[in-house]
DNA sequence: AATGAATGAGATTTCATTCAT
DNA sequence: GATGAATGAAATCTCATTCAT
């Protein structure tokens, strides 16, 4: 009985989470209202406030889910061996996330860009930095191996290949929405985009 | 006298302007309320509406001034001669716009990320799509001037590259705001991106 | 205790309903404002748009409400006796509706002369032809049992006594509010609008 | 010069009467706005205060147009000679007013249903009554001449027919806008109408 | 006689949130 | 845990009217 209770617990609970992130995702935090959660969620508005407080704090547990998600996938790639192993890895990691996933981008890219916009939080700073991190840390590593061309600034390589990676994503998604020239589309562009960096980087 | 009027004019309608690129770049379009606008300039409510119609039009009318904006900087570069001066201007171009109007890339970014949450206008793909192009033409000339290794795809390098500037530029607006790692921060970034995306295609 | 529940639901619910239906009536659609309703009703006005969406489905629940109460009413008389006891029955039905329920008559005529001023819904047609139609009806009975004069048109006699019925309910509403001529004000008029027109009728 | 200025005074105060008379008459006094008055007059909103005050005044002064031009074809009608004929020109009189100046009496019935709901002006009762003034002392001339029958209320009958020509000529209007059943339509109800009544009437 | 611009007040509607049960 | 009902505050937008020229 307990068990079903959690159970039901972690169901509406669950719903509630699930229509957040896609609503957030998709419409931004302002935009999606509290009636349009429970709408999609399927229960009422005060378990909004019983289980997350109030909307602020439930877009917080949205982005921190989405950031914890990135960073797990993050930490299982081993930075150690080449860099060209890595940023396949890497690559892969947040595509895959991407795919599985889709609202993660969106929700980040909306926080990153609009700091001002959400509500703040103190592990914010480091959904945005976490990722360029690993990649510059990778990049240090790789260096020390004697892998990597002189002259490549770490910071702005882990920058570049996000934003590189995000706007891919994003406008596959975008494509959806609105109307992109068809010419303008790239097949596979997370390969392409490895190659790029590859080989700008590579000895 | 009748350019005092005519002056007059301006100003009220171009104090909405003025603060709504502004509002709406920063807290997006939803967070941003008519009232914050025609506080931060200082008019009446009605005046927006007389001069724009409503909300959404005004909208449409910031994310068409940034789209001239930035087409009209980017026409005036001459992508036939060499791929090497072509980035640099590119780069140079757009960055000069996010430093004279900085709020260009945070309207451009909100749009292209969340097209479900903004209003639609016919010119919508362009503003996603045009930097893109331009990039790819570039590209493609250079290609038959032999100047571009093998391999490259034309649309992923203009995504790629317009990513890579965007979350740069986004990166130096944001840390205005929250707390990012001192250590993360990359000095002159669009040099640096440039060395990346060069080395990568020249021959 | 669910019983109180339930009545201080009907409460809200039927204070706002009743107040409409008042102001509608002698003020009309567009001159009765939503903050009219509420303080007659002594509720807020979110109530309004909780209990009925919003000021044009509140008018049309309105109006219906009056559609059914005289539908009803007209349902109860039997057309198959004679005419000179159905038009009787007919008169005092509208009658005892118009002194039942003096809003009934203002809304029906609000609706009824100015199609293009209201929303607009399915059964609009049928208030205005129902009663009328259940005079012809009638009428043709008692053509058939041989109690009527020849060359009566039905319909024409249908809109004929309702009109006059209502005009005349409409006069005694108005002279309420405006001063009219005291040698003009009938006594009784539904007793001689019957005999003006079964005089008319019957052989 | 000051013919064509005349002239021109004209145009511009004609145009703001007749886009209001045809305006107020079909949506109401409140559903009317200014703004709808000057876009179909094609003159400025300025104009409106300049030529007639404010909105009460320009509703005023529609009505009383109304009013004038039903009295003066009234007027013209001889009460003396039959009662047969005065109904007659009466019916053909309100018939024909309605027929060249529709709106006439979209906007009697308007004003005569809701006095509440628009502006008061001195002559107000007058609008109502005198129509029905004309019929009561043309009958009390006819019973004197011996020609009606015993027992019928002269003002009922005024009222009974006023509101039976109105009803009449509503529906045929509204029947432009709302779906009314085709079998509740009749054909040239003026002349039956005009026969009802006679029979009841005449010896 | 005419206009473009401006305004205060108020209309409808929505939102995040809470209360009583 | 869960709900229907309720609310204060604020959002977008409109209206009749006036000012300066």
């Amino acid at each position: 009985m307990s068990a079903q209770r959690a159970g039901k617990r972690d169901d509406v609970r669950g719903a509630i989470f699930k229509a957040a992130v896609e609503l957030f995702a998709h419409k931004g935090y302002f935009a999606t209202t509290i009636r349009d959660i429970v709408d999609k969620a399927g229960v009422t508005q005060p378990m909004v406030y019983y289980y997350f407080g109030n909307k602020e704090q439930l877009f917080v547990s949205c982005i921190k889910e989405v950031h914890n998600n990135l960073e797990e996938r993050l930490e299982e790639i081993d930075a150690g061996k080449s860099f060209d192993k890595f940023i396949g890895r890497y690559i892969s990691a947040t595509g895959k996330m991407y795919n599985e996933f889709p609202e993660a981008l969106l929700l980040m890219v909306h926080f990153i860009h609009s700091p001002e916009e959400y509500p703040r939080f103190p592990e914010m700073g480091k959904i945005i930095s976490n990722p360029i991190k690993r990649v510059r840390d990778a990049l240090r590593k790789a260096k020390r191996r004697g892998e990597i061309k002189a002259g490549i600034d770490e910071n702005t390589l882990g920058i570049a290949l996000f934003g590189a990676l995000e706007m891919a994503a994003s406008l596959s998604h975008v494509s959806k929405h609105v109307k992109i020239p068809h010419d303008i589309k790239s097949k596979d562009p997370d390969k392409h985009i490895k190659k790029i960096f590859l080989r700008s980087i590579l000895k």
